[in-house]
DNA sequence: TTTACTTGTAACTTATTTAATTACTTGTAA
DNA sequence: TTACAAGTAATTAAATAAGTTACAAGTAAA
């Protein structure tokens, strides 16, 4: 199991938005990078903008970042694609056998346990920016490899 | 997405096991506590059973926790059940376009950061042990509903 | 008001994974 | 040797992911 590329390519389109601000980010440009298809991209950045993350307009070409870059942390960007729902990290059996006293109790036992381990994963992406990012990537780019 | 379900049903055989210590936890008995299939409860004892925690044997009804359950912790189960690979909760999407910064960089940026949120989830499965699970179930089971 | 280009979206395909099911073998003990 | 359980492989069905194609709808500039 793992968690849909979805996540990870939106980080990608956030970025990529960001070093190209002076240029136009537009699906063909973004899926170039990603090296996916331009539709896989438009689908995410529908996400993103219902998020209110980034700006895009039918018919006008390129995407624009709707806040500051240190205003959008990695966890808004997993909850705007989507990707795991509230308390859902972890599924668990249903239909257990109620005149068991573990069937009966297993799920209302366990799911608090889930619940905090998704919020200690989630409270980690909670820290870090898209500013993080972009930074790491200029680290990176810049070294003398 | 979601993690399997196997992680779930593997606290819940544990924890069976444990409440049915004196009796004879075998796979049709615990199938009928989870509500499954016997030969599913098979294969996931066949993996706690590889990973030490507990013990079976061909043609021998029932299985027995192999370690106090003071010591079994739900990362244990976790682990065993083979539910996420290492460094693998997120996916991060590949062949990004190595003649764009980001695209060439992407992935090991992301990776650290994925991987943090990863290891801060299982720290806490790894600070529940199933006793803990056992005394959950207890104090539902005998409450005054 | 066309023209060219882009976003938005729906339909379809392919691959992968999960969980259940069936059926069989191997092993144990009475 | 009989009865029963674990071990395991093969199959199915359902869900999901990601890519692909195609087209409608919107915008701006010629």
């Amino acid at each position: 199991m793992s968690i849909s590329s979805r996540f990870a390519v939106g980080i990608h389109i956030l970025t990529l938005i960001e070093l190209n601000k002076d240029g136009v980010s537009s699906s063909e440009y973004l899926a170039d990078s990603v090296n996916t298809n331009p539709a896989v991209i438009r689908k995410i950045m529908g996400m993103l903008k219902k998020a209110g993350l980034i700006e895009v307009h039918p018919g006008v070409a390129g995407a624009k970042s709707a806040r500051n870059i240190t205003d959008i942390t990695l966890l808004d960007v997993y909850k705007a694609v989507n990707v795991v729902q509230d308390k859902e990290l972890f599924s668990i059996h249903g239909n257990p056998n109620p005149e068991c006293p573990v069937g009966r109790n297993i799920q209302e036992t366990i799911l608090p346990l889930f619940s905090a381990a998704q919020a200690a994963m989630e409270k980690v992406l909670d820290s870090v920016t898209i500013e993080d990012v972009v930074k790491g990537i200029h680290d990176k780019d810049s070294c003398t490899n």
